[in-house]
DNA sequence: TCTATTTTCGATAACGTTCTCGCTACTATT
DNA sequence: AATAGTAGCGAGAACGTTATCGAAAATAGA
């Protein structure tokens, strides 16, 4: 591996100058005369010469380098939040490491016990939704290093948060199912632990309690479509059924339909549907999903700019920041022709 | 920012040993007592040691860091490609930096131009659906770093490439049509440069030759559905109208299927789709969507793989891959009964 | 017991950059 | 014309780690 590029020296040398000057003027800093400066940014570019971040790193405490934790990528609403994070910090001149910690609680810790502090500036993470202790996390901050959590946040310890407005999103998701006429209304939703769960499920309780109507069953399961059907087969199962399915995603709301239609049961007329994130495909299924808007850009955006804040400079308090939803009506809540 | 972190150094003194003997019990390598080694790993982690990378970069030329240079991820494939590059690194101790395109080829080019080469030791690209000169990757592989191409590859630049093998998968759809009774077979599919698109029109023309048949319009425009409504439009139009699509992906397959429903044309019956990828969306739209399943995880995996080996291994030979699709037969292509 | 070999460790130089200090040469001030 | 000030640059240390070389201590062989 006799990876060789040019270097600073290399410019020195071949300018007979100085590698201090050379340093100075890249950086078009005070201290450098124009022509020099200009002599060494075209030889520069000639030389075809590429800082050395390590090097920089190594001097500087700051590494530019931000690194992201996330259960995984492959649905629309990590995958936009992270290409928030990413076109934001390529912006500000910062490089994303990537880790996927499969949603899994062991990976997660050996992910976040194993970084390299070093050569990080600041963690961007989204927990696992297991994660019930959060001493690894502490462990970084203890280290003074800045962390920000997005969309499930850990709680207890004190750091800056940026999620969507969990609570009144399923409130108007709720408002909405009830103005439609249905009474009988179940929530189906995730892990018990996590606080957009919480919150969604508290949105989902006030409101019912609101139009003195009461829960027609809560199931907590996982996010994916197939644990929406046992979910609602659960559901079916009783002698109440409900009309009405509020989903804590569009997953889930995805799966619910699909057993439905299994079912010859007509979603929207007999049994409304209503999920949450707006995934493409909830436009895609038939009939159409109606659900609530994450803002899943804006939070990645959102959540990257305060990290950042935070990494440049120490004294950046800390925020809670809770960016809007936006009900979006389809067919799934459509009922007597509306 | 008075970051600071315990160094090999600190433990050093507090054991009141030298630093070299403290860097080599943390590698566990020869030339050192199996008891100073005990007392180093437990003094390193009572203190919370973590190595500084950037440090350890430059004095190695490896940093165990690669470059993931990519379109986008907000679709299964990408995102899945992402994940199986991701979960591959992290075994071998590689850090994944990301970085996307916009499908942009400004973007694309100022991101490889603006590559610190020192700081990584390789790149794993999938290029822009325009990007039709390659000179910025040249200069990668001109500074003796690791390139590989996946997906969309670079055809003339000396690079290992992972693919899977568009050409096979084109035909298998194509035969499928034919063998359903479709005979009218139209092609809507990507930007003309691409090789993925080469690859699968040759496969659909050599197929269709085959049996005698010939094309019954071929339609070049994007990547996304609303870009496939467009082309049904311009393929119906036509007075001899097909009876069946060949979809370059699954994106456009779905679009055609939301054009061919609303026009109230029965999608099988009348007239047969076939897409390209085996995104989860296809078996929720409805009718589901025939397809060529594509081993994104398993690309993702193996192009990490190579991209390793030649990391390690500068006189690893250049590779070209290719792995096999697998024809998925759902509803959009069902006729007669079938 | 003395030499020869091995084991274990320490000193020191590198890696590429930035930073601090100090030196020179020039300009401005009186 | 003498001094003070400033612009521009160079020398050298530092960042945290690994690699090279050699020295000391322990062991083996005679």
């Amino acid at each position: 591996m006799p990876k060789r590029f040019t270097t600073i020296k290399d410019i020195a040398k071949t300018l007979g100058i100085s590698v201090a000057t050379v340093s100075r003027a890249m950086r078009d800093t005070y201290d450098v005369s124009a022509e020099t400066r200009k002599m060494v940014l075209d030889m520069a570019s000639k030389m075809n010469y590429r800082p050395n971040f390590n090097a920089t790193g190594l001097v500087k405490s700051d590494t530019h380098k931000i690194a992201v934790i996330i259960p995984s990528i492959t649905n629309f609403y990590f995958s936009t939040v992270i290409t928030g994070i990413q076109e934001y910090a390529l912006e500000k001149g910062y490089q994303v490491i990537l880790y996927l910690t499969n949603d899994s609680v062991h990976w997660e810790t050996k992910i976040v016990r194993e970084l390299s502090l070093s050569s990080i500036d600041g963690v961007l993470a989204c927990i696992t939704s297991q994660t019930d202790d959060f001493k690894h996390f502490e462990e970084l901050i203890e280290a003074d290093l800045p962390v920000v959590f997005f969309d499930r946040v850990a709680g207890s310890i004190g750091t800056s948060t940026v999620v969507q407005d969990d609570y009144a999103g399923a409130c108007s998701a709720t408002e909405h199912l009830i103005e439609r006429g249905y009474t009988r209304i179940a929530h189906i939703t995730g892990p018990i632990g996590l606080s957009l769960t919480k919150n969604r499920l508290q949105g989902y309780l006030d409101t019912l309690y609101k139009h003195g109507l009461s829960p027609s069953g809560i199931v907590h399961s996982g996010f994916s479509d197939e644990e929406a059907k046992n979910d609602m087969e659960k559901l079916f199962s009783t002698k109440n059924a409900p009309d009405a399915i509020f989903a804590v995603n569009d997953r889930k709301g995805i799966g619910a339909i699909l057993w439905l239609r299994k079912r010859g049961i007509k979603v929207g007329d007999e049994v409304g549907v209503i999920g949450f994130t707006n995934d493409p495909t909830s436009k895609i299924i038939s009939p159409s999903l109606s659900t609530v808007a994450e803002p899943a850009y804006e939070i990645g955006q959102k959540s990257c700019e305060v990290l950042i804040k935070h990494i440049q400079k120490n004294t950046f308090p800390i925020q809670e920041i809770t960016l809007p939803t936006e009900l979006i009506i389809r067919e799934s809540t459509a009922r007597g022709g509306k």
